[in-house]
RNA sequence: GGAGAAAUGGCAGAGUGGUCGAAUGCGGCAGUCUUGAAAACUGUUGAGGGUCACACCUCCGGGGGUUCGAAUCCCUCUUUCUCCGCCA
């Protein structure tokens, strides 16, 4: 969530930006201000009110201790008012910080300068294009047919054990699967990601930390009986690990990945643009994470980027960049790249990662922070990356490599297939 | 799952009703010494709110209570450890 801090220094700036979005926050931004002045106010008189109920106690120990017990009595009438009075005032700060926050929740963060103004994914920008896209036979087929046809993937299988969306792998896709996993992880580890094997459940606090909690509950799947959700993504798991943490400088940045299952409900979502694994409610996802400096997180993003681009460009997957316009931007993104592969077969881009920077944004729910040099404390930065969701790079490497006679294998998995074709 | 013990600053660890935001050690930072470093010595060093700056307020696992006053007493929840049981 947004600071409050600055939200009143930069109230314009805030409220100007955040109609890329396609908002208008001003009312919002107005009652934030006014409920923080509030809050403030209650809060003074609350301290006041305690400083003068502890000078009286000090006042009674010392006068009991000189024997004066009389003297003590008296003094101890008084207090019966300030303790009532502090009760009220701290029930009503209490009110006040609650609805101030509840109302932080609801405001998104505010986009980067570079972020385009737009309502959907039809006013992202394009700003960068790699690889050719080739030319398949007259029988080229979606890779629901080819999952089909060659016995890879089994759609009916997971619907029967599980329901829609719970794709199960088999033969060489399964060998496939995992042999993505392991090179991209192998791949972020050599650019300095440390690996981490995270829980696929997490906590309330947690959830609340990366921001899914409170109000998109019901995207994810919840454990009634111990009060866990399942992670949508390795983020939550990955960017909790620094809750409450208060790092030294030399510490960032933090660099880390982690291959985990994601489960999303996806309530809603139907029709062709689903078909196969275009979306899912349980795939996998190897991501990047990073902890870093707040001078130095947009050269991190680049970094982020062109790691993914090295990584597309050795499976030779014919993608675009994107730069995620305001309306397409996600809540708690400042700036987003989406990286999107041509599905030759289906004739359509698919969304295969993101990358963004999110600023103090999560930090701040989060209370990550870092001593800087001269002793004070500040909120890092956070970012993520997909490097990378696995099955619509699956879905792009099935379309795009197929030929008459077998789907061949990106030269740089066959050492972690153990074959070139399927 | 049963029985018992515990949770204190970045870490370790003292503190059982008032002058305790908290001894001490380690670590960090600054300095002295040194060509430089190490060692030694000296000083400094928790977080949040608030203020121009002070003052002041809050925080000793979370929540609630007793008391004029709680790290300290009571209730409750969570977590950790030890023993027993079960188990990949």
């Amino acid at each position: 969530m947004l600071q409050v801090a600055f939200i009143r220094e930069h109230k314009d700036t805030v409220i100007n930006r955040l109609k890329k979005r396609n908002i208008d926050a001003s009312q919002m931004i107005e009652d934030v201000i006014t409920l923080d002045e509030e809050r403030r106010q209650l809060q003074t008189q609350l301290d006041n009110t305690l400083a003068e109920s502890n000078s009286i106690s000090k006042e009674i120990g010392l006068l009991y201790k000189s024997g004066k017990a009389a003297e003590a009595n008296v003094l101890k009438e008084k207090t019966t008012q300030l303790k009532e009075d502090s009760k009220s005032l701290n029930e009503q700060l209490n009110a006040k910080t609650d609805a101030l926050n509840h109302l932080l929740y609801q405001i998104p963060n505010v986009p980067h300068d570079s972020v385009p103004t737009g309502n959907s994914d039809e006013d992202n920008e394009e700003i960068y294009t790699e690889g050719d896209i080739p030319k398949l036979h007259d029988n080229a087929l979606p890779h629901w047919e080819l999952a089909k046809k060659y016995d890879i993937i089994d759609f009916e299988l997971g619907t029967k054990i599980t329901g829609a969306g719970f794709p199960v792998y088999k033969g060489k896709g399964a060998r496939l699967q995992r042999a993505l996993i392991a090179y991209f992880l192998d791949k972020n580890t050599a650019a300095g990601y440390t690996e981490y094997q995270l829980p696929l459940l997490v906590n309330e606090a947690s959830g609340f930390g990366t921001g899914q909690l409170p109000d998109k509950e019901g995207q994810m799947y919840h454990v009634g009986e111990d009060n866990l959700y399942l992670i949508p993504t390795a983020e939550v798991p990955g960017t909790n690990l620094f809750r409450d943490e208060l790092v030294s400088e030399n510490d960032l940045p933090i660099a880390i990945t982690g291959y985990t299952p994601c489960f999303r409900r996806e309530a809603g979502s139907y029709g062709a643009h689903v078909r196969g694994l275009n979306r899912l409610h349980q795939f996998d996802k190897v991501e990047i994470l990073r902890v870093e400096h707040p001078d130095r997180s947009y050269e991190a993003l680049n970094e982020m980027v062109d790691h993914v681009k090295t990584i597309l460009k050795e499976l030779k997957l014919p993608y675009r960049i994107l730069r995620l316009c305001g309306g397409d931007l996600g809540f708690t993104s400042v700036l987003t790249y989406d990286f999107e592969v041509f599905s030759t077969a289906q004739d359509r881009w698919l969304e295969i990662s993101s990358v963004s920077n999110f600023e103090t944004f999560q930090a701040n729910r989060l209370k990550l922070r870092f001593k800087n040099q001269d002793g004070k404390t500040q909120l890092c930065h956070t970012l993520n990356g997909s490097s990378l969701a696995l099955p619509r790079v699956l879905a792009g490497i099935l379309e795009n490599y197929q030929t008459e006679d077998g789907i061949k294998i990106p030269e740089v998995l066959i050492p972690y297939t153990g074959f070139d074709k399927i």
